[in-house]
Order: C-alpha cells, then structure tokens, then sequence
DNA sequence: CGCCAGATCCACT
DNA sequence: GTGGATCTGGCGG
C-alpha cells in the first residue's frame, strides 16, 4: 500500500479523520517495522473549536498545526503522556486528528515490551498514551514529515471503511468545555465484534 | 467489574 | 498558579 499524499491530509480534519480509519500507521525503528491499523480517531479544526488547542490562538505550541497538512503535532499532557496528531487542512488553518487508538499488526512483540506492565492484557493500544508507548513516540517526532517513508513514521492508504462499519460519538475529555464542542461528535471508531485490541 | 486518586510537567494566564 | 485531547493500581461491591 502507498503511503499516505500530502492532498489526503490538506483537507477538513473531519473528512481526514474519518478517512484515516482502516489506514494502517507505521513506525520504523532500530531495524523493526511497527504497525496496526487506526480504530479511532478525533478531529480537532479551527480557533473556533474551543476542544481544540489552537483555540488560544498561535503560541510556540500551537504553531505546527498551522503549518503545512501532514506533519506530526505530538504533544505531552497530564505530566507524563505523549499524545500523537496529523496536521491537516489548508496552511494557516489550524487543525489536527488525535489517533486514539490502533488494532496492533506488524512488531507486536516489540511494541510489548514497549509495554511491559500491560501487554498481555486487553485493550493494550485503545488509548491515545498507549500507542505513544508502544511505537517509542514523544516530542522528538514532534513536527515530523508523514508524507516521507524516510521519515520511518507514515500512514499506509487502505480501502475506505464503510460507513456501516462506522461509528461517530463525542470527543473524550472535554467536560469542561461548552457545547456544542463538548458533545459534537467528531469522534470516529470503527465497529469492532465485542474484541477490543 | 466500577470508581477514584495519584502521578508529574508543560503551556498558557 | 492552574489545569489538562490520560493511564494505572488499589479498593470496594
């Protein structure tokens, strides 16, 4: 499968993050090849957005998601998380996809021992920390080409994931913000058979 | 199982 | 100084 154009992530974030959905994300690193495919994703667009971060406006944070579509804006929250983005939409536009969560494929057994406490529980990569961990990202990656494979981090293209298959709900995290942003539901997931990662 | 506190630090006010 | 796009272990039911 090709990797992922620069058009596919210059558009809407909604439209990207639900198209990212089935694509499979890959990390190439110290000789392994890590891989899953995306379950879950959220879309974050616009100043206006108040769930979204670039609401306050430009700052030195912020920044990379005015940039150009498909770079990495991976940010650290809550102390100790890592959490992993791709820009999209138009240059001067502000807006990302949180990935919240990956079926694991390829380098399984390293991305456990990424993982020692958790990995061979269930849902070891359902959350946007944990795949962070698993695929040895943080803020070095941060601003990082997705369109390059010398990149070792890109997203692989795949057929579109029906909308039957399909699932959009809230965004998770944002209770304290107001509506309509604390309930809109730019939240997609693909329907799994009861079997969680 | 569900609920809750603790961890831990950076960006922004 | 404040609060956050989270995760985990422990405790109670």
């Amino acid at each position: 499968m090709a990797i992922l154009s620069r058009e596919f992530y210059a558009r809407p974030a909604l439209e990207v993050a639900r198209d990212l959905l089935g694509c499979r994300l890959v990390r190439q690193i110290n000789q392994h090849r890590l891989s899953g495919f995306i379950t879950e994703t959220e879309a974050y667009q616009g100043e206006t957005d108040l769930g979204c971060h670039a609401h306050v406006g430009r700052t030195p944070r912020t920044a990379i998601m005015y940039g150009q579509a498909g770079h990495a804006y991976i940010y650290f929250t809550y102390g100790m998380h890592w959490l992993f983005n791709v820009v999209t939409d138009l240059v001067e536009v502000p807006s990302a996809v949180l990935i919240r969560a990956i079926m694991p494929d390829e380098g399984q057994h390293e991305m456990a021992l990424n993982r020692p406490y958790r990995a061979h529980k269930r849902g070891w990569l359902n959350g946007p920390a944990k795949l962070t961990q698993a695929l040895l990202l943080n803020g070095d990656q941060n601003g990082c080409d997705l369109c390059l494979e010398a990149s070792g981090l890109y997203i692989e293209n795949a057929p579109l994931t029906p909308d039957m298959q399909v699932i959009a709900t809230s965004r998770v995290g944002l209770n304290s913000e107001p509506e309509p942003w604390k309930s809109i539901p730019w939240r997609f997931l693909v329907k799994q058979d009861g079997a969680l990662n």
